[in-house]
DNA sequence: GGCATAAGTGAATGATCGTTCATTGTCGAT
DNA sequence: ATCGACAATGAACGATCATTCACTTATGCC
């Protein structure tokens, strides 16, 4: 019985393995060469799969690409996901507010969310008209729960500190903040520093939201 | 004499015609297929030019792409080139660093500068190991002529303000701002509003620089 | 007009692409 | 042990790719 189910795990555990790997080595190969260079011979000696597999289990190589793409915004998104949900449920208090801002900031820059593969991948998909078009462009800064998330802090925050302006409009310059330092970190990750991005942005919240930050 | 000077200059326009017909052309199939699907056919349909033009002209269709972003990285540090020169030599009063400030707010985000075709181009290079590893990452935040200016604006008005925090910083955080609002343009460009960009930049100036915007 | 030089052309070529499918290997049930 | 079902394989295929080059056309000079 316990053997039974066990292969019979094994089994699936192997499929579902194979589909992994696929993905894992396509992500490899447009790490290194782009989208026009990702081929089914490429894939195949990154993945040391056989070549009928990419057909197998996807239906073809641009599918295989397209679920790549979902596969990371899926991935983006839980991230971030789990980030927004541990919050109290109503930031209520100013201080709430700027403690949510900073751990977005930490979060944002932090090894896990950014780094070369993640930064590449990115802007690798943003550039497929075919794969923005499916509104796969995988860090969407609109109509998030996220952008939503540092809306109602800005709120708070805007109210507390009696900021003159559209705490609507400062929620879009701090997350068009953030991406635009991951596109600096994209241009040029050798002199890239996480702690002095963490702290561009501790600047600016501080110029928002004086004595908060 | 005029004739013969004529035939001449004419001769060398042509050929020139046809090197600028080639560009152009491509960049309009990577705006619609991107790189990955930009084929020599395709060029050739698009420019209506023969086979052959592109190999004679340019010795290859990558190196025709690296052109391309070459020639774009050029026209786009020329118009900034334009606009930095006809600043004051320094810039001595805050009032003028504000001035600065908001005509570069007004500029980065005219038609001229930033519209469909030079964002999804944009996108595409920087996409594109290759080019990006040649340095034609064609906004360039880092080291750049414009990055001097703004720095030395941020300087007079942290100064003039008595803001604290490394002006660098700051400088930073408004060339990011720009970098994430094209972002914003290129993921939605139907949503976007040039207005509401420039808006929300002269409310985080404002923040940075109180009394100055 | 005649000749030399360069620009322009596009059919032909070989390489490489994505995809197919007949075949082989594997596993669970009988 | 045998068989059915399905996963896996990779040689073969036609399509399409970038590039070449023998050839035609245009231009400048005498």
């Amino acid at each position: 019985m316990a053997s039974a189910e066990e292969t019979k795990k094994k089994r699936k555990v192997d499929k579902g393995l194979h589909r992994e790997v696929l993905l894992e080595a396509t992500a490899s190969v447009i790490l290194k060469h782009g989208v026009s260079g990702t081929t089914i011979s490429r894939i195949q000696e990154e993945s040391g799969l056989s070549r009928g597999m990419i057909n197998l289990h996807f239906q073809s190589k641009d599918n295989l690409i397209r679920e790549l793409a979902i596969h990371m915004t899926q991935e983006y998104n839980d991230a971030w996901q789990s980030f927004t949900s541990q919050a109290p449920q109503a930031v209520s208090t100013p201080e709430d507010a700027a403690a949510r801002l900073q751990a977005l900031f930490a979060t944002d820059f932090s090894e896990a969310v950014l780094n070369e593969r993640s930064a590449r991948l990115t802007f690798a998909f943003r550039a497929e008209p075919d794969l923005q078009a499916l509104g796969t462009g995988y860090i969407e800064t609109r109509g998030t729960e996220l952008h939503d998330h540092v809306r109602r802090c800005c709120q708070v925050l805007c109210d507390a500190c009696g900021t003159q302006g559209d705490p609507e409009k400062v929620a879009m310059a701090i997350m068009s903040l953030l991406e635009g330092l991951w596109t600096d970190f994209h241009a040029h990750p050798g002199e890239f520093s996480r702690e002095n991005a963490v702290e561009i942005c501790r600047t600016t919240a501080r110029a928002f939201f004086p004595g908060y930050f």
